[in-house]
RNA sequence: UGCCGAAUAGUGUAACGGUAGCACCUACGACUCUGACUCGUAUUGUCUAGGUUCGAAUCCUAGUUCGGCAGCCA
């Protein structure tokens, strides 16, 4: 239908005046991920557009990997990369990988050589670098520069021979030393650099740069729109130059997006890394990060993940989206999903001092209060239970729902019960409450329609199982902006250039809080490993691959919204 | 002080010269055997200054602020 093409942002608006004036006939994207690292929410932002646009106008997305760097590429990532892609539901039609195409690169190369649009610079990295000039000031071209085609050709077949160490020359393009934008002041497109290649090994001693490599391995798969971040805008005349020079006749066209930024997170892999390599996290997987490996195993959804991105939408304004907001999907899509049921995080015992000692009353149990059809289960109730120990306080301020000095509330699904008593402990805290039933306030019961306040979750001796609850707090403090500038610059120039404030000081040190002593109904110690529930009251809780036979272990997924917690901090 | 971008409620994003809307957040209320969910109500916005026009978030001019660019990284 009609209403269903419409563009619904500026990316396809581009891509259906493409159509409409004949520039392309179809559409064809792709995802270059280099494989240094796992895929985190911005990549996932960049992908589904990818994707989504795609399918969309009814054309393909390929996956490429540009593994041109060697030094920093694993066979690890590019799995991981692929699991994470097809997990959010998303198929790529061709799989590539820059290096399959490094002769034909090469052959590339070598034609713009013949063209007398490329050279081979005999500077050093540091001339290299003092001749570009300044941000204001025009660079100097090389001494090199007028170098004869054949001798340009010889010497670079002698780079690729092995004949020249490291650094010793590059292959640059010869476009404009004066030129205004310093991309397009004789970028270099090829460098001597003996490492080995997860897939190539070490038949290559020379690797072609990203600006080389990129658009015109775009246009040789064909691609029609080339979607990118807002930090290669700059470089889109150099992307148009090189497909130019290598004479592709349909140029592909790159548009540029501005890329996802979370509050209280870091989003650049070469931050993610120093999280991974310095212990603060336990793995590219640690729910705390914000990796798509890490949200999987937390709990997170791909449907709730494409719900937070199309609502944060496609713009090409800087932006900081509040981790909230995909809290709040989370929560959407685990509340009508997910099954019902009861853990206690932090027990306090009760003792009911009108039930008779060996009595275990066995109740029914909803196991979702929308979904009848999800069906009921049995839960025991007896003399002696666990609350959470936040839902009693001695001392309540008002409009505390809960259960304090000679209250009364409702145990879901059960009885009423009154605090009659505090046990205190030798230092003098509350470690025990003798409450008494109201034995007629059985749930479903005639007498069940007596009102009190408050309802708490609960858990009966008979059922308490031991877990591990792990909750989550953002991965940085309140109030602290990570300067993401240098993105996915390497450790050594972002330290020579953004040398700053060390992010590891913002870190939350509250962001991972273990309840060691949980307590949970058996349907939850039974489940898979994966398996999402909603503890009431509690959050959503999803099963970690940690858990062993004697020990289940829960990532909260997401808390509850807490409209009380506002009200008690407040106060 | 060069080049390339971007500025719309607290946040994110629409409006394509014609009533500034939506979502999240926030506040209040209703409902509630989850202080959840759901429902209702409300607050808050076009970076600034000029100009064109019957009419400007939108077009023009001049500013301001923010982001990106000087790897043999991607």
């Amino acid at each position: 239908m009609e209403a269903e093409k419409r563009a619904s942002n500026f990316i396809e608006e581009f891509i259906e005046e493409d159509l409409a004036s004949g520039r392309f006939d179809h559409v064809k994207t792709r995802f270059p991920p280099e494989p240094n690292g796992f895929l985190h929410i911005g990549h996932v932002k960049a992908f589904s557009i990818d994707f989504e646009v795609a399918n969309k106008y009814g054309g393909v997305c390929n996956l490429r990997f540009d593994d041109t760097n060697p030094t920093k590429e694993k066979a690890v990532f590019v799995e991981n990369i692929q699991k994470d892609i097809q997990w959010m539901g998303y198929q790529w039609d061709k799989l590539f990988f820059a290096s399959d195409f490094f002769d034909q690169l090469y052959d590339i190369a070598c034609g713009l050589i013949r063209k007398g649009v490329a050279y081979v610079d005999d500077q050093s990295a540091e001339d290299m670098r003092k001749t570009r000039g300044t941000l204001t000031t025009p660079g100097v071209n090389s001494p090199y520069r007028e170098r004869s085609i054949e001798e340009n050709l010889d010497l670079f077949q002698r780079m690729k021979n092995g004949e020249f160490p490291d650094g010793a020359r590059v292959l640059r393009a010869k476009i404009d030393m004066a030129s205004p934008n310093v991309l397009m002041r004789d970028p270099t497109i090829y460098r001597i650099l003996r490492s080995h290649h997860h897939r190539t090994g070490d038949a290559w001693c020379i690797y072609p740069m990203y600006d080389f490599q990129h658009p015109i391995q775009d246009a040789i798969e064909g691609v029609t729109h080339s979607l990118c971040s807002m930090e290669y805008e700059i470089h889109r005349p150099l992307y148009d130059w090189m497909v130019q020079h290598a004479g592709f006749p349909m140029p592909p066209r790159q548009i540029e997006f501005a890329r996802l930024n979370l509050t209280r997170t870091v989003m650049s892999k070469r931050l993610l890394r120093r999280l991974v390599e310095e212990g603060h996290v336990s793995g590219w997987d640690d729910p705390r990060m914000p990796t798509l490996a890490a949200m999987r195993r937390r709990g997170y959804t791909p449907a709730a993940i494409k719900d937070f991105l199309s609502r944060v939408g496609v713009a090409k304004a800087d932006s900081e989206v509040d981790q909230g907001l995909l809290e709040f999907c989370v929560r959407e899509d685990l509340g009508s999903a997910a099954p019902r049921a009861m853990a206690v995080l932090d027990p306090l015992k009760i003792t009911l001092s009108n039930w008779p000692e060996d009595k275990i009353d066995e109740l029914p149990m909803e196991n979702h209060p929308d979904h009848p059809a999800l069906g009921e289960r049995k839960v025991r109730f007896s003399k002696t239970l666990f609350i959470e120990r936040e839902d009693f306080m001695e001392n309540p301020p008002g409009k505390f729902f809960r259960l304090k000095p000679d209250g009364e509330v409702r145990l879901k699904g059960a009885y009423i019960i009154k605090c009659e008593q505090l046990v205190k402990d030798a230092s003098g805290q509350v470690c025990e409450l003798i409450c008494s039933v109201d034995l007629d306030s059985r749930s479903g019961s005639e007498g069940s329609s007596r009102k009190v306040k408050g309802t708490l979750h609960w858990l009966s001796e008979a059922d308490a199982c031991p877990i591990e609850a792990r909750l989550y707090e953002p991965i940085l403090k309140d109030d602290t902006g990570v300067e993401d500038g240098e993105a996915e610059a390497s450790d050594e120039f972002a330290e020579e250039q953004a040398p700053a404030k060390d992010f590891i000081d913002d870190l939350n040190p509250d962001s991972i809080r273990l309840m060691k002593r949980a307590l949970a109904e058996p349907i939850i110690r039974d489940a898979q490993v994966g398996a999402t529930f909603q503890f009431l009251r509690m959050g959503y809780f999803t099963k970690d691959p940690d858990s062993t036979e004697e020990m289940p272990v829960y990532n909260r997924t997401v808390a509850l919204k807490d409209s009380w917690a506002k009200v008690a901090t407040k106060a």
